[in-house]
DNA sequence: ATGAAAGCGCTAACAC
DNA sequence: GTGTTAGCGCTTTCAT
């Protein structure tokens, strides 16, 4: 329908449509006089330059691809949140895309990469480790940057956390609240995030002149039902833990209903915390220590390399992580 | 870069453009023997015609816009991921846009109106009800479907569950298993979903010729705190509920931490139903009986309505909601 | 410092 | 049935 183009502004503002666009792409060569009366005529008219036709015209395409797949984690909504920000600002817009694993990967991502030019990508876990989507982004020379990669950390920029210092932190605040004898409940084999974790308890522990004692580690794979059974041998040692640092939340809320059914109050009888500060951390009483990622910030940042780009440095960008201490870890009963 | 564009496909078929765009859009007036000869053209190149292109020339811009709101609640992935699969089939992109509750609301709508035309809109709650979101919408009249709305129904088409049949159902089912003396703990109040569930068990109950007692009914406001404080009151009770039926999922999780607390084995000594089928319900043992409403399938539906259009007819669509029978409920220990 | 003209890749009217 | 010609609303050259 009429809506108002370059051509209203310019002819309000009594010059030409180039001049408007100058002014619009913050182009040099543009006297302040009349920089201010485009700017009025802009304000006045309530214009909003139309994005299809600058994307068609121009280099840019003011659009930022989100790819993600099975969008049940919890962290999307973060994603999403923290990406928007930056593309409103800077006025650019989030065009989602579902890029599910299989054969037909590298054929959705090319569709969707040959439909609509975008001025970048940002992928989440699990897409940020897939090859095939880094193999067909390169190939068209779409840039992206992805958020807490595992693997291939050569190929292109990324920004994550430090997990090792992050599950170091935990296990030291449990060990400052005067447990010694810390259980660990480990992730997920293939993924790196769990290995850091472990090693980052084990590092913690050592440097408090503890000897971890084989027992209290156990396996897992970031599910509640592997936290319970985790939990189920911990709880049975005869000299058993007095806390228990579960890789993520859905583990520790495993270990919590196994405490529940053992009659182990906690934090009283025993100490749980978690990994994510995922909302699950909510549903339980007492709430859950946990470990929170920034995400929403590392995509924020994410879109803001990929308008703005990124100023040379290291591939990988450090953001802080946060401890969040709540209801369930507590000094040992001894204490 | 050198993308290839209608033009190589028009050369390579031996066909002017306009074919090419006729073949493309499913137009009539094509022989069936050119309408192959270009469909293997674009097949041989691999084309894909160009998204901003078709938005500026044509009457379609190939666009949804998903409007959502603090993205936290689980089901903004379903939503998404059925939006998306519409799309894509349909040869659309989602566009997801955040629209804040606040003063700027209005203005952040329009702006996003004004910069990219789209379709259609697909509203999730809570911007499903959002006064000034409609009005904006109407105004550039941009069609809109919106997803479980509780207020307004006669402001476009919109998609929805039988909240009431569904509670009726649930409780149904904790009657069919033997339960008589049967707890419910209402929702937020200002919701309208908490009035048609509360409503669906009175119904049920009555049907079963039960009269329900007033020490029956607990408040809650659809947390996690609001579901343990019911419980405590409710298994406080001289003659306690042998089951309680929670209007959703963090409330009856808080019902069940109560449960364990006061050493009440789940379902042995008390049936535990939920309502929507949120990840949570998964970080619990025994795993929670829920209602598990078809988010995906709605917003699957939506986007099918804004690009196919509506078929007319009623406003509301009503869509199949499906009782979730895990190990949180059983029958009385009596039985 | 500003403007005129030429597209970007496609669809919408029309011609044929 | 098919092709021709204008644009859509902008950004790019390239003049001035």
């Amino acid at each position: 329908v009429g809506s108002i183009t370059i051509k209203d502004v310019a002819a309000k503002a009594d010059v030409s449509i180039k001049t408007v666009s100058r002014v619009l792409n913050h182009e040099p060569n543009v006297r302040e006089e009349t920089r201010v009366r485009v700017l009025a005529a802009v304000d006045a008219l309530g214009y909003t330059p139309n994005f299809a036709a600058r994307a068609l015209a121009g280099s840019r395409a003011y659009l930022i691809a989100l790819y993600g797949d099975n969008p049940s984690p919890s962290y999307i909504g973060d994603v999403q949140s923290g990406a928007m920000s930056t593309c409103r600002n800077a006025g650019y817009h989030l065009l989602v895309e579902q890029i599910e694993d299989g054969d037909a990967t590298r054929r959705t991502v090319e569709a969707s990469l040959s439909a609509v030019r975008v001025d970048g990508v940002i992928l989440t876990p699990p897409v940020t480790d897939r090859r095939e989507v880094l193999d067909a982004l390169d190939e068209r020379g779409v840039p992206y940057v992805r958020i807490a990669p595992a693997e291939n950390l050569d190929r292109g920029p990324y920004l994550y956390i430090d997990e090792e210092q992050a599950a170091f932190d935990m296990t030291s605040h449990l060990l400052s609240l005067g447990h010694r004898r810390i259980g660990f409940v480990k992730g997920h084999p293939d993924h790196s995030a769990a290995r850091l974790r472990h090693s980052g308890y084990g590092k913690a522990m050592r440097k408090a002149g503890i000897e971890v004692d084989a027992s209290w580690v156990e396996a897992g794979d970031f599910s509640f039902r592997s936290g319970a059974l985790a939990a189920e041998r911990l709880l049975a040692l005869p000299d058993r833990p007095t806390a228990i640092f579960a890789s993520n939340d859905d583990m520790a809320l495993g270990v919590m209903s196994v405490a529940n059914r053992m009659q182990l109050s906690v934090p009283r009888d025993l100490s749980v915390a978690g990994f994510d500060d995922s909302p699950v951390t909510q549903v339980v009483w007492p709430q859950l220590t946990t470990v929170r990622q920034p995400i929403s910030k590392m995509a924020a940042e994410a879109a803001q390399m990929l308008i703005y780009g990124a100023e040379s440095g290291p591939l990988g960008r450090l953001l802080e992580f946060e401890l969040i201490v709540r209801g369930s870890t507590a000094p040992p009963a001894g204490a």
